[in-house]
DNA sequence: TGGCAACTCAGAGCAACACC
DNA sequence: GGTGTTGCTCTGAGTTGCCA
């Protein structure tokens, strides 16, 4: 837009040019006029025509010497038709002169207008921001309520705060005291003398010996710490009911105004606790009594050396830690050096206690999951066994299942078995489970049958070649006894035959 | 980032008794 | 559960710097 108003005089310049030709000293006088009127008319604001190219202006105001020249030669000539054609001229400029102040009118309100877009903008930029200051207040606000830094005005703190003073109020022996019971009154005046009288007695004999001795106390004695006791009472449940009658009150007020609030910050407030919790248990992580103690740092070593003095100055104990930490800060490295070295030796010393104790440790730990792994064989086994029972009794019904059938064969007129025909050897396992059995029972007394299997089983694995073949030598040698029992039995069998035959 | 190392002392908690 | 008594035990406070 502002590029077409200024674009807009150099046009006008252009179709001002051939116009000056036409232009006669007649019509000077009209046109000083009229640009007159013409200012006048824009009164205040800025003139159209200063927006026009000012050496054009002039030249139509004040024609150049070359114009004027023509112009008087033209004279007489031209003198009639001229004035017409510039009057013509004339209202044609003013025409768009008119137009090129309105034109920048527009422009200026259209600029107005961007101006006013600019500005809500940036106002919206700044309201952002705000915003944006505010969610990171908030979001701070919310940190620190994870932290849990009783900083806030939340009326359930406010409560637990009281509730803590009430306690030590109680405990420190403020107004709020209860009353003392006579019989403690009468101990409080009698503690002294069953001391006295018994020096050696702790303290648990003088409460026995005190409880005994009240039992023998007549009412007459007791009568002056009832009646202290009656008085306190009266003057402690006057006091009492003041502060229940305050503390309704302000319970009721924090409860109106706060309730919803408070519960929010409660719940809060015990997770932040029961997260506490949690960390402490883990810090409460009971300790190996074995472990080498840390070595004392150098600062150690030296607050050590400088404490009796401090304390000789009857300085308190935490006075004393600033002081030797202050002093300690700005000691010069010539003075630590002694206390330095020293804290090296000692480091070097737990840590060769420390290698010493890891080391004992991984062996214990070592030997622990050697004892594991050994009870988890073991269960196995013995799972396999049960297993294998299982199988077994499987097998067992199956097997009567068949006997029945070969019984009712040999009904029919089938061969049976011979009860005279040798039994097949055991095996080098069956041997050795033999005597395995026999010794694992002498050694551990009251263990089932499925576990002695299961030891047995796992021994077997575990001993030599050599001892497996010396097992294996000896089923060899039943086996060969057993295949001569075959051959005589079979003999014995085939001369029965012949002579049944 | 928090636990731990040494030191000392105040303060809290616990023990038994009878009673409210 | 709190009230009195005594003496023991445990904890927190404060420091620096290492280490998991």
């Amino acid at each position: 837009m502002a590029e077409s108003a200024v674009s807009q005089p150099a046009a006008l310049n252009s179709d001002l040019v051939p116009a000056k030709k036409k232009r006669s000293n007649a019509a000077r006088k009209p046109l000083a006029q009229k640009n007159a009127a013409a200012d006048d008319e824009s009164n205040g604001t800025p003139s159209p025509g200063k927006a026009v190219d000012p050496v054009a202006v002039k030249e139509v105001i004040q024609p150049s010497p070359k114009a004027v020249k023509q112009t008087k030669a033209s004279k007489k000539t031209t003198k009639q038709t001229s004035a017409s054609s510039f009057e013509k001229d004339l209202l044609e400029m003013q025409e768009r002169l008119e137009k090129l102040r309105l034109e920048k009118e527009r422009t200026e309100e259209l600029l107005k207008e961007k101006d006013e877009i600019l500005k809500s903008k940036e106002e919206e930029l700044e309201a952002r921001g705000k915003k944006q200051e505010q969610l990171q207040v908030e979001l701070k606000k919310l940190q620190k309520l994870k932290e849990f830094k009783p900083t806030m005005n939340f009326p359930i703190a406010q409560q637990s705060k009281d509730k803590d003073n009430d306690s030590k109020k109680k405990k420190g022996g403020s107004e709020t005291k209860r009353p003392s019971a006579p019989y403690i009154l009468w101990c409080k005046d009698q503690w002294a003398e069953v001391k006295k009288e018994n020096p050696d007695a702790d303290f648990k004999e003088t409460s026995i010996i005190l409880g005994a001795k009240w039992k023998t106390v007549s009412a007459e004695e007791k009568k002056p710490y009832e009646e202290q006791y009656q008085s306190d009472k009266e003057a402690y449940l006057k006091i009492v009911a003041k502060e229940k009658r305050e503390k309704a009150a302000m319970k009721l007020f924090d409860e109106e105004n706060k309730q919803k609030t408070a519960m929010e910050f409660y719940e809060q407030y015990m997770q932040f606790l029961q997260e506490a919790e949690t960390g402490n248990k883990k810090a409460k992580k009971e300790k190996d009594p074995l472990k080498p103690k840390k070595p004392m740092l150098a600062y150690f070593i030296y607050s050590n050396e400088r404490r009796p003095a401090l304390m000789g100055q009857s300085k308190s104990v935490l006075e004393i830690s600033k002081i030797t930490g202050e002093e300690w800060k700005t000691m010069s490295e010539r003075k630590k050096k002694p206390y330095e070295e020293m804290a090296k030796k000692n480091k070097e010393k737990y840590l060769a206690e420390m290698e010493e104790y890891t080391k004992k440790k991984a062996e214990e730990e070592l030997n622990q999951k050697t004892e594991e792994e050994e009870m988890l064989k073991i269960q196995k086994q013995e799972a396999l066994q049960l297993l294998k029972k299982k199988e077994k009794t499987d097998n067992i019904i199956k097997k009567t299942k068949e006997d029945k059938q070969k019984k009712k064969q040999a009904k029919e007129g089938k061969a049976e078995v011979d009860p005279n025909k040798p039994k097949k050897p055991a095996s080098s396992y069956i041997l050795f489970s033999k005597e395995a059995r026999k010794n694992l029972q002498e050694e551990r007394p009251g263990v089932n049958n499925a576990t002695l299997s299961a030891l047995i089983s796992v021994k077997w694995k575990e001993i030599t070649d050599e001892e497996k073949q010396r097992w294996n030598d000896k089923a060899a040698q039943a086996m060969d006894a057993y295949k001569k029992e075959m051959e005589e039995y079979k003999k014995s069998a085939a001369s029965s035959s012949v002579n049944e035959g």
